[in-house]
DNA sequence: CGACTAATTGATCCAGTTCAATTCATGTGG
DNA sequence: CCACATGAATTGAACTGGATCAATTAGTCG
């Protein structure tokens, strides 16, 4: 994997339980007592559009998302607004020791999720070794997208961030087994442009550009299909413009 | 604490090791088996503008600062860079769990730090639940900053993001008991520029502007004082402009 | 169908970049 | 101790990528 792959690739990449087993250090008793406690705990469902959480809530659960896909920002109060990132199926939500959630969860379509109570998690935790070293790594993991997801904003061009973005919904349907070519936005324009620190006009005139190079085709709005992966990669990778 | 003043202070603060302690959870054993190990662990000195590590050398240790500022930072190949962040006294660098350090970490100035095998660590922390919790904890601490940075190169205009960064180094030199209105600058404007994701010309220009609005007073060019530390917190906060 | 929201496209503007000199600070050797 | 070299910082002038403002146009849902 290159560079620039694992750059853009761990910038959508949330903390998907599955890729946890890969870096498993030797289990105390269980190998998986937060599995067990999420297929047998408690469903949230929520609408598309309402909030599972909102930053300075307590932080009574954390969540792992079964279907849907979930907006992750913060707010300013003159309304700028940072999306931090998308979590989808396998992604856990509402991680982290802070008292309070720093982050608001805003459901893009219906979502249904697994709950466990914090308080329940940290108790294991305090037990069971190998669950608090899962818990590090996956901070860990998601310390690198947000690092990643800084140099993106901090250095790139409009193109290079959309490219990046792209790629990195693709990576995940590659590894999830679908189409890395076909790629869905469950996202509004403007919650791209917040995600890139772009505005909504920017994104649409760089997607028609890309649309225009034979990048890509914009089936319908929500719907990308890549047909110049390598070209989209150069793009992310600053050694092509459009 | 305000919300504002949350985001500014995390932006610059990594897991220094006294801010655990303030969240410990029930010990097993000892409470700082980590701090004994470090207290009696390796030293290494690093000359000013060396490197302590390179992204892709393999991890081998985890290393504390007890003197000195280090810079961490991300490269492209065509040169462009992302200072991802600044390690201070106190700060832990070279945490996470992947196989080779992501960042490159360059000595400011002269650098003495402890050093502590990632191996050994990962071998205490599967024994030590409390140790896996309190080493969840600090990269969950990372990640509220790299969020907060997100946020501030995402959406800051160049003042309010030097204002941020002006106010986390007050910040932080208030918490270890320094003046907080006087700040020593250890990095040259590029590393500024590159951590803000501006050019040293803006950034150059924007201490002229705070200078002249008789926020700062820039007594040598590595050397800010801060006269007017409302007005600065509003112009983090976007509620005023210069 | 009609009302509403999301997306696209066009025209203009401007914050921050780029390019180009100076000026300042810090060594360093004669 | 000074003169000169070198890299860092500042300042100026011109440019530009992306923002802003302003219409359309395309979906979507009662």
């Amino acid at each position: 994997m290159t560079y620039l792959e694992a750059m853009s690739d761990s910038s959508l990449a949330h903390s998907a339980l599955p890729a946890w087993a890969e870096h498993g250090v030797p289990a105390s008793s269980s190998p998986s007592s937060l599995d067990q406690h999420l297929s047998s705990g408690a469903v949230r469902v929520v609408k598309a559009r309402e909030h599972i959480f909102t930053a300075g809530d307590a932080r009574t659960h954390v969540h792992r998302v079964e279907s849907g896909a979930v907006c992750l920002y913060k707010i300013m109060p003159d309304g700028r607004r940072q999306v931090i990132d998308f979590a989808f199926p396998g992604d856990f939500i509402g991680l982290g020791c802070e008292q309070e959630y720093t982050l608001n969860a805003q459901a893009l379509e219906p979502v249904r999720l697994k709950c466990i109570p914090a308080g329940t998690l940290s108790r294991m935790a305090s037990r069971d070794p190998s669950l608090g070293l899962k818990l590090y790594e996956a901070m860990s993991r998601e310390l690198a997208a947000a690092q990643d997801h800084l140099f993106t904003i901090g250095q790139r061009s409009a193109a290079e961030r959309l490219a990046c973005f792209l790629l990195a919904l693709s990576r995940r349907n590659a590894r999830q087994g679908r189409n890395p070519a076909l790629i869905v936005l469950p996202m509004t324009r403007s919650d791209i442009a917040d995600f890139l620190g772009l505005t909504i006009e920017t994104i649409s005139r760089t997607l028609t550009k890309l649309r225009s190079a034979k990048v890509i085709d914009l089936e319908q709005c929500t719907l990308v299909r890549i047909i110049n992966t390598a070209l989209l990669e150069r793009l992310a990778a600053g050694e092509a413009s459009i």
